[in-house]
DNA sequence: CACATTCCTGCCTGATTTTGCAGGATTGGG
DNA sequence: CCCAATCCTGCAAAATCAGGCAGGAATGTG
């Protein structure tokens, strides 16, 4: 390892495909470090950092990049506890925009977890999250909906052809998205191919979509693509989200809500 | 352990994950030791632990820090329905009459919840019931099947026309049996229609039956007549169970279990 | 061939993040 | 009560970063 190739032109291809080669087998690259291996200045590097960052095969961090998301990468239970702070935040601005008598679909995902706690009374709400529909059983003056199916791991709801085959049969007024990576290019994203396929079906027979996404994961993309932005009819973001990223949205007409600053975090 | 690995650099966001996966393997860690392991100052540190404290993933402690205490970490409603001391006991021993490789379908219920808690890996699930699903997403080793359907407040699981669906397409090799009324005469019983014709279906559908009853069940009947008891494989009961109850099941052949003595109620 | 376009690259500039250190406050044990 | 360890705050140096700009190679077009 560690042989210095001496080719005349390395195309960038080449090189972005090497560097996650590199990522998988070592678990972290160092920005400085590539640039000395590939005899090329770290300004490239990090350029393709942040191109593989926004196309969601790896996650950029301060001085290189680790592989995708730990978030993406530990199972739900881990995240189980991990709405605090932030995601209360945003969770709780997302369930203010929910009225009684509308019927919601609640997409997986922490925040939306915690979204479904503050839920007013009088709604009628349909999951394929485990962990949402438990939080909601009992809450009288919801009527509650579960979607059946095999649960994924990963994202910790009910997802293939049977969760589909259900979805298919809905239309909520509003849809609750979550776990998505936003990006004005590359539109909205997700981590699964399964997740990806069920967040577009329900999209489809949903009235309104609204999705809350945290800061981290504003302006940069996933493996999967859902669909473009302009589906969105509502965003949510926190408040410390930078005007820049928001700014081409507002203008396809989503409507910004920016969430409470977390008192810690 | 102790080896002190020569990093060339590690990343700042590596460091926090690695001090968080040593935080959950050591149960604590210690600012000093932190510093020398990752060749740096104590104050870097420091920062690292005070940033994810903040973010809710270690709590902070003079010297080092701990892990989150596992009940705040746990949604409220999962607890909700905490199972007592007794039914805990019963849980367990429903637990232990399952075989990694089984298919096995959890009927709702707090004592199956707790049964839940103590499943061995290697098993197949299915239920209608979040409570149990949300207790069994994200424990790897099992696999998780989720039933859909509108959600009964009352028996806080899905019922009606879309969860019986689902079940007659099911065929577990074990069907744990909950919240049931058990009387010599009356058979097997519960307390809601839509209930009792899931019982009754999932009953058809499962090699083996097993219910596991509280003592206050034992012996009473309930509005909605399951099945006879013959259809039960297996019968557990508490510690305090008075034999004259069980004598008639076990000449009909259903294998009785006693749960251990229970510390507490 | 001439020209425009696109893409990749390196360099520069100002902004952001990280880090170690100093000084003073706080904590815990004897 | 005293002392040492630990902690927090502010600060400045260094590393890293993002965006803008220009040069050069490759490609496409007339």
């Amino acid at each position: 390892m560690g042989t210095i190739v001496d080719l005349p032109s390395v195309l960038p291809q080449q090189r972005q495909q090497a560097i996650l080669d590199r990522l998988t087998k070592d678990g972290r690259v160092i920005a400085a470090e590539l640039a000395q291996m590939f005899q090329t200045s770290e300004d490239t590097i990090r350029r393709d950092l942040r191109e593989l960052a926004a196309r969601g095969l790896c996650q950029r961090v301060y001085g290189g990049a680790l592989p995708i998301s730990p978030a993406a990468a530990t199972p739900a239970v881990v995240r189980r506890g991990a709405a605090t702070g932030r995601k209360q935040a945003l969770g709780a601005t997302l369930a203010g925009l929910v009225q009684p008598g509308q019927f919601v679909f609640i997409d997986a995902g922490t925040t939306n977890l915690a979204a479904a706690r503050r839920l007013p009374d009088g709604v009628t709400v349909a999951t394929h999250d485990p962990l949402i529909a438990a939080e909601l059983v009992g809450r009288t003056g919801i009527d509650l909906i579960l979607l059946g199916g095999r649960v994924d791991p990963q994202s910790g709801a009910a997802l293939g052809l049977t969760a589909l085959r259900a979805a298919l049969e809905m239309r909520p007024d509003l849809l609750l998205l979550g776990a998505c990576a936003l990006d004005a290019a590359n539109g909205l994203g997700t981590f699964g191919l399964d997740d990806a396929e069920m967040k577009r079906q329900l999209i489809n027979g949903a009235g309104a979509v609204i999705a809350a996404v945290t800061t981290d994961k504003l302006g940069t993309g996933a493996p999967y693509i859902v669909g473009p932005t302009d589906i969105l009819s509502d965003l949510v973001v926190e408040a410390d989200a930078p005007d820049h990223a928001l700014q081409g949205l507002a203008a396809i007409g989503v409507r910004i809500h920016r969430a409470e600053r977390a008192e810690a975090d």
